[in-house]
DNA sequence: CGCCAGATTGTTATCGATACCATTCTGCCC
DNA sequence: GGGCAGAATGGTATCGATAACAATCTGGCG
């Protein structure tokens, strides 16, 4: 059995780049190292795949011996398999958004699928770049974050052939699979739910623009909401571009105590903004509840642990993530069986906290 | 010129995952229906490459008619350049190490290459596997976090003969280059600031586990300079495992005034565990920092927005990804020659603000 | 007019694994 | 004992692009 001997790992450095050894190693040579031939050592690294329990053995202990390393790259071309799923989401700086990739990943874990992540800032230009630049790792399905995709990227995606899953909305016109709530009813409910406990006078922050669709309904549902239940028109204010920074939700307060300061409940397009509101009150020496009630959307970490606690919207944030996995791992069995496009509704709460209690006013 | 007809795309409902057509599109049947090679319409892909004008645009338009996308896989195989960097960070719900994953993506953009980020929840083992994993998709380079590895992990870096850069610390051994700062100085840095105010009683909160080697870092940097500086035993608290929630912070302040209850200021891990802390404080009634004062690191943006605003180190979160990812490219460029493995700081600053005013008090 | 540099395009081999089919071997059943 | 199923393994073509080199064409210059 002759074989290169295993590299010694002094003098390490400098020599990197160079690479020298690891360059060269192949599927071939560790099959020649053991005396097999590189089809048993593809078989060897598949748990499926019919191979003697000892040839195994003996495969993984030169694997280790020469430092072998699959090179996923070379075994997807010819299984046509890329091993990837790609997702697209806003911003990774959002929780709410990390907590969908983490659910991602954790279901994909032993699946043999990586998460290949990107992120749109907000922008359906970007996105359609991202798509394209995904799509040529010719993943096995793909991810996105809410239903408003550019013509080209629509198209690229339908060519593509494989499942699309649009989530933390329900889309017009889905593309294929969908998980997701609706927000504007997600907000409904929040202005249904203080409305029923007395709050009259709405005010609402977060902008309007296309950029962020998921916010855009969230206004119209709180629009919407006011007038049918006859409480005037809402009172609403844009700030800045999407995301609205919690500095932005302190400002967008201040307008909009100045333009109606009889307001006394404000409803806000997240949870951050709504921090940065009450803040930004409490500095002013208002007092939240007491001198006017506010509500975040999301149910971040910090809306919990903050005083006075703020009231929000729970959204499954990690289960999004999780089901939206789950959709294509089901799409992906399913294989050519046409698995109909189904919308998966998530659930969403309302959690009611100090910053709208009422008995304190 | 024979041609398949673009494709209709009305229902196209249900013959995905078949894809029907997308399937077999390749440049080869693109270069026939321009009517050029195949490599010709490889050249047009790439802006270096010597194609003239009107070829390149005859080939854009078929490749626009067809809806072709560019397959990297095919490619990076024969090309041996993946067109990946790989990342890996503790944690993608921590916008310390998403500002760090954005720097990266932002000086990636336009060089070719994607990121491919992983998480490694604070564990090396995990760390470990997703090494693992990452090279098999044979990364140009790979960014890590920190510089505490398993031996295996290390094997395989050097065996893979590509840039490595460790970021936001400094390594005790760096495999190769290092993008960050030190940790305990910074935290250092802290201490001395809050002393030379006239703070004597100090107490900290988080971890000393090896899972988050920056948090040690801090800590050993507080509890060193706390002693240089004659004020006696360091009081420090730790709780759960890392990352410390904003909630442990809460938990882990009542703990540390229980056990020492003349503290006179806290630091802690981070900005998220002091602002737990803060907000624990308050809803018990004290005054931060009239009554206790408390500091954080890391300036997340809560810091600055927080009611009493959080005293902090600002750490150039983004720009370590930047330079680590400049790092990364300049090895890139330089190919064989050996650039040294340095050590690029990063800075860092005390940022004073209201939690630990001392006139407050 | 002939030749050469540089631009443009084509041909062929190849990257490193896996699909597919063939082959060998073992043990069991009728 | 013959035959056959099933396990284990090997040989070869192939995935779809690109590297490397060859071929062709163009214009300019002596």
């Amino acid at each position: 059995m002759k074989a290169e001997p295993v590299k010694d790992e002094d003098e390490s450095k400098g020599r990197r780049l160079k690479g020298g050894d690891a360059q060269k190693l192949t599927m071939a040579e560790v099959a020649k190292y053991v005396g097999v031939s590189a089809m048993t050592v593809s078989r060897a690294f598949r748990q499926d795949a019919s191979v003697s329990e000892e040839t195994r053995k003996r495969i993984m202990e030169a694997v280790d011996a020469l430092g072998y390393v699959l090179d996923l790259s070379a075994g997807s071309l010819s299984s046509r398999r890329s091993g990837f799923i790609a997702a697209l989401v806003p911003s990774i700086n959002n929780s709410n958004f990390s907590d969908t990739a983490r659910g991602i990943t954790d279901t994909l874990e032993n699946t043999g699928l990586q998460l290949l992540l990107g992120y749109t800032d907000y922008a359906a230009e970007k996105e359609e770049k991202l798509i394209e630049a995904m799509l040529r790792r010719r993943p096995e399905g793909i991810i996105l974050t809410g239903g408003s995709h550019t013509d080209r990227a629509r198209r690229m995606l339908d060519k593509a052939g494989i499942p699309v899953v649009e989530t933390w909305e329900i889309p017009e016109e889905p593309i294929n699979h969908v998980v997701g709530f609706s927000n504007s009813e997600a907000m409904s409910l929040l202005v249904r739910t203080l409305a029923s406990q007395g709050y009259r006078r709405f005010g609402y922050i977060g902008g309007t623009t296309a950029r962020d669709t998921r916010g855009s309904q969230r206004r119209s549902g709180f629009l919407k909401t006011v007038e049918e239940l006859g409480l005037g028109p809402g009172r609403a204010i844009s700030f800045g571009v999407p995301p609205i920074t919690m500095e932005q939700g302190g400002q967008a307060v201040v307008s909009l105590l100045e333009r109606w300061p009889d307001t006394e409940v404000v409803l806000c397009v997240s949870d951050l903004s709504a921090f940065g509101a009450i803040m930004e009150c409490k500095r002013r020496g208002m007092r939240v509840p007491e001198d006017i009630a506010i509500a975040g959307f999301g149910d971040y970490e910090i809306s919990s642990i903050c005083h006075p606690s703020i009231t929000t919207i729970n959204v499954d944030c990690y289960g999004i993530g999780r089901q939206a996995a789950a959709r294509l791992l089901d799409a992906l069995q399913a294989g050519g069986e046409a698995t109909g496009d189904e919308i998966t509704l998530t659930g969403y709460r309302v959690v009611l906290r100090e910053s709208t209690e009422r008995g304190a006013r």
